[in-house]
DNA sequence: GATCTTAGTTTATATAATAAACTAATTCAA
DNA sequence: TTGAATTAGTTTATTATATAAACTAAGATC
């Protein structure tokens, strides 16, 4: 039961303190005090603490604005290292970045489907261990390691508990990097969840409390923010919006039920649809969205499959518009890459079916990380994790 | 900006304890510091304020357990009232409760849609003052007036900004009834989302942290529980889930989309069925889902209409669960009143089509308030702004 | 150069939780 | 029956923290 004591109340204030200096650098404690109403001495306190454990620097003298000129805080980005990981369903990409996601080493590595579990993790943990020897010299170094994998997740234990894609059922990842490395932070989830996440903190997702983020490609998942915060739901299926019903007569879904929002707003439906319109050299290895897009400038039959992908992706939008009722929704995921193809039909099924059109419509707007939102939300999460934890920032 | 300072400190602390007194009463000072972890000291001096407000009584000793015998304390559900309103279709429900949502005094008057909103406003303040003249002599009086409209609400200013089944549009509501009783709190919501409180609080809710109350009449809404906590999303739509698409080429709507689910599990459908099937005697005034339950036991045809319904409920519950995976969904309006012969089928629908199985599949129960969910929830959104604030209980 | 402003620190004070010692009231066993 | 052990609850002293006010520092402006 979480009771209030004083000790709280200052772990309160300075995270609402480090928190303001991360969003608002340079800002000098006059600022943090003005803007949160504390007083110049707990500000000041605070600081010092914060300055002592390396997550905040004085970088030099401000401005006078009439008076004493103010020491400027800034976060430092540099006081430790991040690991993040995707795990998708041919790939593993894993980025070392500092706590402000710039990306200090990356690396990408393909795998077949085929290979089994053991390899694919042995392949992750030498990706891992790459990357720990590539952080650099920093107060706290490697504070921990993010993976985002294409599935369903128990976060306590870290556990795979379904994976369709990628064929894995009760995988207890976790527990086993947290063997090798068992002085670091072991984080696994949803690789849409994760995306949200680095949205959140490093995205197109910075400046809204409600907002949800769409990974499409071969099939649809989302990371739902509410008040700041992850949704995560009782067992971590909140978010699971591609198996959405949209045609209760519609097409059988891999995952045993009948006319999923995934199988006509994603990859899938485009391969059909290529099928069927005869374009099947489309549906090559090489098969990209991204140039796809490109090619449907002067091909009207691809513009056409690309704007019906979008049209069934606005359909679908309004589920979730009106189970969240979202500041924004962000498109992200490969389906992304096709840009304004898929997401101006979007918004415009959205405006044409929509209840209460004012106020109600979020902004539906592209990943600003692209390929790279699971990777940086996945050294996010160690982030909040670790330095900058979510729960006071709420209410 | 929510700073912390002593005085948190100690609101929540009370908090705590005074919902731990409501939930577990009767309980003794040292039970509290037990469960909550604070010290003895600190029960006894925020328990001695409590009583002092009327919000907690002692009453009587308890058992020993091989000791002194303890004092126990209870809440006091008579400090004060509630009045809870329900503005349906066509008529107005008006409860007088004490803070354990005991009706005191309950009174229903219909109305003909065809009346227009003055006279509607004026009948609801009529009640609204039969309420207040009915109220005990308590300590607090009437604590504020809660009230449910089938409609979307701006709930800071208490407006009506779209209620399509009343044709209103943009009513001040709240306004009117505040410069009639300035000094009382004035809560103006939508219906579903005050039962789903009213279900948190005094009803089918009660133990889960994570749910969602359906009202399924002649459309569908719902009211989201997360976190403990009524989720309203940025404008108040979330939850207006009757519009979830679940047929993409499906009949139209009035809301303007097509194959919105409220069109295949309210009383829509229904009736719609029913005069497709011939059975038109049972379109009358008279129409009551409970009726016709009553009547399925020895008419198939009846029977398999509820269930068919009940069918179509399930596929719009599996978007619920993708959508907030929660640990149970209360099914109530009129259509839970058709009970097992809508909530089995539904059940059935949602076990056969669900993605995993264990643990994310809710419990799907049904109200406990019934036709009062509305009214009690109306009132226990007064409680909860007054007494019982939630923001505290989460986390 | 005197005065006003702003930044930041130091010091004294207030609030609230806590620990420990206390009183009160009971059980239980010798 | 009596006294030790146990549990309930209160009182007192202590501690942690935020705050207010006084202070020092360092600039701007007239």
């Amino acid at each position: 039961m979480r009771t209030g004591n004083i000790s709280l109340v200052k772990k309160m204030n300075k995270q609402l303190v480090l928190k303001l200096i991360r969003d608002q650098h340079p800002i000098s404690r006059a600022d943090i005090a003005k803007t949160t109403g504390l007083n110049k001495a707990t500000v000041s306190a605070l600081v010092d603490e914060l300055i002592a454990e390396h997550f905040v620097h004085e970088s030099g003298i401000g401005e006078s604005t009439g008076g004493r000129r103010p020491l400027m805080l800034r976060f430092n980005a540099d006081a430790g290292s991040l690991i993040g990981v995707e795990l998708g369903v041919n790939y593993l990409y894993a980025v070392l970045t500092n706590l402000n996601a710039d990306i200090l080493w990356e690396q990408r590595r393909s795998f077949r489907p085929s290979e089994g579990q053991e390899a694919i993790i042995g392949e992750m943990m030498e990706l891992i261990e790459a990357a720990i020897r590539r952080a650099p010299a920093t107060p706290y170094g490697v504070m921990g390691i993010g993976i985002g994998v294409p599935g369903v997740v128990h976060t306590e234990s870290g556990t795979v508990v379904f994976a369709p894609n990628l064929r894995w059922d009760d995988v207890a990842l976790a527990a086993v990097l947290r063997q090798r490395w068992p002085e670091r932070p072991v984080i696994v989830e949803n690789e849409a969840k994760l995306a949200a996440l680095g949205e959140k903190w490093f995205g197109a997702g910075n400046e809204f409390a409600h907002f949800v983020y769409i990974s499409a490609g071969i099939g649809i998942g989302a990371g739902v923010v509410l008040h700041h915060q992850l949704y995560r739901g009782v067992s971590g299926l909140a978010g699971e919006i591609g198996h959405h019903t949209i045609d209760v007569n519609g097409i059988r879904c891999s995952c045993g039920n009948i006319g999923c929002w995934e199988m006509y707003a994603s990859e899938k439906y485009i391969e059909r649809r290529l099928a069927e319109e005869g374009r099947s050299e489309w549906l090559d290895e090489r098969f990209s969205i991204a140039a796809m897009a490109l090619a449907a400038e002067s091909d009207e039959q691809l513009a056409r499959i690309l704007e019906e992908t979008g049209r069934y992706l606005g359909v679908g939008l309004l589920q979730v518009i009106y189970a969240y009722n979202p500041e924004a929704v962000i498109i992200g995921g490969p389906i992304a890459q096709a840009g304004e193809y898929v997401i101006g039909p979007a918004r415009q099924e959205v405006r044409k079916r929509i209840l209460v059109k004012k106020e109600s419509e979020p902004s539906i707007i592209s990943s600003k990380l692209k390929e790279k939102s699971c990777a940086i939300g996945a050294a996010a999460s160690v982030l909040e994790a670790v330095v900058l934890p979510p729960e006071f920032a709420a209410v």
